[in-house]
DNA sequence: CGTAGAAGTTAGCTCAGGCTACATATCAAT
DNA sequence: ATTGATATGTAGCCTGAGCTAACTTCTACG
């Protein structure tokens, strides 16, 4: 066995919280794109097609009703969206803004993929996933970037 | 907004199915992302230090000791890595090969954001939160990008 | 050597998101 | 107006990841 594990001694504990932090951070980042998801989602059932059904909304994301209630009743606790039992789902003024904010991160992270040469398809469907773990640092360097190249 | 749905069926059908796919592989590439962090530290903790103890894994991480055995129970379970009770944890052939895989795929996300000007530390944080997203059409087009630039 | 403390393990709980099955409400068309 | 098809809603269960508490096993040191 290896004697050096403890003999670190000098200096031993910066670099670990940082990075813990890091994944911590990513952790909770992945609860947050749900939310990002069904406000997105529904902000464009509303402007498309005039209202958002549970139906329709459960489809698009490729859930069961059941759970498409169960998170709309979580963005009604949070105060982003209401409803009326047979009458669709609605965004309120906070749960709009989050949209728009959804919405121009997501055109950006795509426009940036398709920037760098990442085809269109897969750009898309992976900005997905990738919008959500964007930082405003990052997406600034990624506006800068696109204005840059215009 | 969608560029090319699949069937053009004559009624109904449209669109959607492409984007319910989209979030759930979205979904389910959480679920990697937890196994892609462990399997990357594991390596990294092997590189350095010779070993990689539970403590020090559910410390990189953030999380608690208990949560980091049932995590490696699940990486056993998948055939990724091998422990003994308190010699530490070790990775198979195939997690050595993920872990090499992450790597790469790491270093490159991280050196892409940095190419379109994301300052370093915002950089590697979102990296360990977008790579788990970034698909091999993206990954190898970031190639492209980068090798393009030197 | 014997024991204190670190490392590892087990048990059991919470929470969130998913699902199925079942119940109810709306709507559209006859 | 009745009724069948859709759309919503509720109940109850599962799973995965996290945590705390309590127990066991090493290991190192006095």
């Amino acid at each position: 066995m290896e004697s050096s594990p403890s003999t670190e001694s000098p200096s031993e504990m910066p670099a670990e919280p940082t990075q813990a932090e890091r994944f911590g951070k990513a952790r909770s980042a992945q609860s947050a794109a749900l939310t990002e998801d069904y406000v997105e989602l529904i902000a464009d059932l509303l402007a498309t097609g005039g209202e958002a059904r549970l139906v329709d909304i459960a489809r698009r994301l490729g859930v069961s009703h059941p759970t498409a209630v169960k998170s709309i009743r979580r963005l009604k606790r949070e105060g982003l969206a209401t409803s009326l039992p047979y009458r669709g789902v609605f965004l309120t003024q906070a749960g709009r803004e989050l949209a728009e904010r959804v919405r121009a991160r997501h055109r950006i992270v795509v426009e940036l993929l398709c920037a760098v040469g990442v085809p269109p398809e897969a750009a898309e469907a992976d900005a997905e996933g990738i919008e959500h773990h964007v930082s405003k640092a990052t997406l600034d360097a990624f506006s800068r970037f696109l204005m840059g190249r215009r």
